[in-house]
DNA sequence: TGCATAATAGGACGCCCGTTCTATTTTTCT
DNA sequence: AGAAAAATAGAACGGGCGTCCTATTATGCA
């Protein structure tokens, strides 16, 4: 009747969260197909059976990785950006806030950019959960490009869509040319660009 | 002493021709670390040692899917346009045709591009081939963008470097979002975008 | 047509994978 | 402290992998 949440497992869940946590730093860098339990086992001095059962099924552990790399990129790129106010100043600090997350993450690399190239083509949940998140995060991008226009900040003609697709293109290439070819001077040039297309959709005739 | 070329082992030199034809598709869909050799002996009605023979190993099959790719890419997006006139008809042109064979990839996916993901952490010979192609059609774009400055066709203080920074990453959210998220009209954005950045490096009072 | 040689098949190897089953240890609560 | 329950270890499985070795078949040339 009374609905209390059960009382945490206490060790249980402290390590089920501690391998969760090197589970994602392991996917970041190998790739989610990459995360293998015999590996995860090692990390963490546990046999592979000790840690396999704190998850169903690999798929399962993958998951929830997943789930974790959301949840951390909306604490630091979505939800800051969302408290400042609406239109070109929050889009700008989505974008800012999103890039500074991937420039920390060219050493190990971004879960939503690696996961979209291993999983472009090979059905399943995985897939499906992965594909829900950057959505959403796109969708967020198109509401605050959507406002920015209505706030009467960008032309009235700009397509957010278009406006969307263009930043995502810049961190792809920042992800791309740091983390694969490793030129310097990526971070800047994704801030640049991005400069420039505000520039070239930015209101010059605001209303008052 | 007479340098002559061996005669082609007529059998031998034209089932590795296949073979490799079929790892490339695979390699396509799956990736280079999916092509596996089992799979690729069964599209091939072979046997696995049959297929091992005609290379010396996974790694050089790898390798050599990567240089016939490398080589159909030059072949379809490179010698085209070095034959249109230097500056920014090249440049476009070069761009149009790299679009193009990107759309027409979308089923299957560009090798530069999913390699660059499973590469960007991993050493080895394959990255190390992978990152000189890509290094290599880099600075075919960087010396083009040279060419239309030269030419006076692009403003003076055009970075060259950032403008191919910038349609590296349209192209990237090309294949990002028509394969992996699947949303259409992806390749007339990527085209949108690559005009609005023509334009607001074009030079406007070009010289006689 | 025969013979050297190239091309292919078949099987076996060790390795790592995810998963399962069963024991054993550790934690938690009365 | 002792019993119930949770957490972990250990060994074993079946399967796929790349690779090697050996036989067999197909090819090319005199």
């Amino acid at each position: 009747m009374t609905a209390t949440i059960q009382r945490p497992l206490r060790k249980g869940e402290q390590t089920r969260a501690a391998i969760l946590g090197a589970a994602l730093e392991l996917a970041s860098r190998e790739g989610l197909e990459g995360l293998t339990i015999g590996v995860l086992a090692d990390r963490m001095d546990m046999s592979k059976s000790g840690v396999f059962a704190h998850f169903g099924s690999r798929e399962d552990l993958q998951i929830d990785v997943l789930r974790l790399y959301n949840h951390q990129f909306e604490q630091e790129v979505f939800y800051p950006s969302i408290r400042e106010p609406r239109g070109l100043p929050r889009l700008q600090s989505l974008f800012r806030r999103w890039v500074d997350k991937v420039s920390l993450e060219i050493a190990s690399g971004c879960i939503y950019i690696s996961g979209a190239a291993e999983y472009d083509d090979r059905p399943g949940p995985i897939r499906d959960h992965l594909v829900d998140m950057v959505d959403s995060w796109q969708r967020a991008l198109h509401r605050a490009a959507q406002q920015a226009i209505d706030e009467q900040h960008l032309k009235p003609d700009t397509d957010p869509k278009q406006l969307v697709f263009e930043m995502y293109g810049l961190v792809l290439a920042l992800h791309h040319d740091a983390r694969f070819i490793r030129s310097p001077g990526s971070v800047a040039r994704a801030q640049t660009g991005f400069e420039r297309l505000v520039a070239s959709v930015q209101n010059t005739q605001a209303a008052g």
